[in-house]
DNA sequence: CGGCTTTGACCCGCGC
DNA sequence: GCGCGGGTCAAAGCCG
């Protein structure tokens, strides 16, 4: 697979690793990110040294290259889902970074009961609370809401993949145990509270990972400068 | 001039 | 209760 395009950060042409599913893992699941180009479920099988009978899982496109299926959910071992990618699982703990393999796992267990679309009156996550900011005097409210998230690895030059949708930067912050900062953005359109954070392996630098958190109210074509990815996202 | 990035400060959850 | 670390805010600066 040498899908990677020229001067691409193109979504998923650029060689992905991917999650590795028990065996036991059904599918199909919601389509938790609205991927870029309409994907097909391919299930590659093959067995984990450690872990037989696991599986990897991998949603592919007809002409975007491959995509991972995100993180889910592996029951009593969710940390697995994120330790273990492409056959080959990490040995030192902290080696990949923390983005939350047990809190995606428990998102998507969440989401598959409850309703927690963008505008999501329910969460599952302690509501909201309202923070009083002392110095300047404003009231800050912070919303305490956690969407599904959902994360994968692609190998690529660049930090920020090319998903369609357009997004903003708002924060970045150095994490413990990684070389590299990762970088907080948030979907730009109006009403959409997506957001997704970028960072690179501390082990592998050309690895980034992508976490994404929530689901998308808008197809990428209303975010103005994607309409050349039209044919791909007409059916989400 | 508007939108975006940068970056330090702030807030909060969690573990000890 | 305290400290650490992650996540977010928001002002300032940059860029087209």
């Amino acid at each position: 697979m040498h899908t990677c395009m020229e001067g691409g950060a193109q979504l998923g042409t650029c060689l992905p690793n991917f999650y590795l599913l028990p065996d036991h893992q059904s599918m199909p699941l919601p389509p938790p990110l609205q991927l870029p180009c309409h994907p097909k479920l391919l299930q590659m099988s093959f067995d984990h040294e450690d872990q037989p009978g696991i599986h990897g899982v991998m949603l592919c496109s007809d002409h975007c290259g491959l995509y991972p299926l995100p993180a889910l959910p592996l029951g009593s071992s969710g940390a697995a889902a994120a330790s273990v990618t492409l056959g080959k699982p990490s040995t030192a703990a902290g080696s990949m970074p923390n983005i939350g393999a047990e809190e995606v796992a428990t998102s998507v267990n969440k989401a598959g009961n409850e309703s927690t679309a963008c505008n999501g009156s329910t969460t599952w996550w302690r509501g909201s609370t309202m923070v009083v900011a002392g110095e300047k005097g404003k009231m800050k409210i912070r919303r305490k809401m956690r969407e599904p998230r959902f994360c994968f690895q692609t190998r690529s030059e660049v930090d920020v993949l090319d998903d369609g949708y357009k997004w903003r930067k708002y924060g970045q912050k150095v994490v413990k145990n990684s070389l590299h900062p990762r970088s907080y953005f948030r979907c730009t359109h109006s009403n959409c509270r997506v957001k997704k954070w970028v960072e690179r392996l501390s082990t592998d630098c050309r690895m980034v990972i992508t976490t994404y958190e929530g689901r998308h109210t808008h197809s990428p074509c209303d975010d103005n400068t994607s309409c050349e990815h039209t044919n791909c996202f007409s059916s989400f």
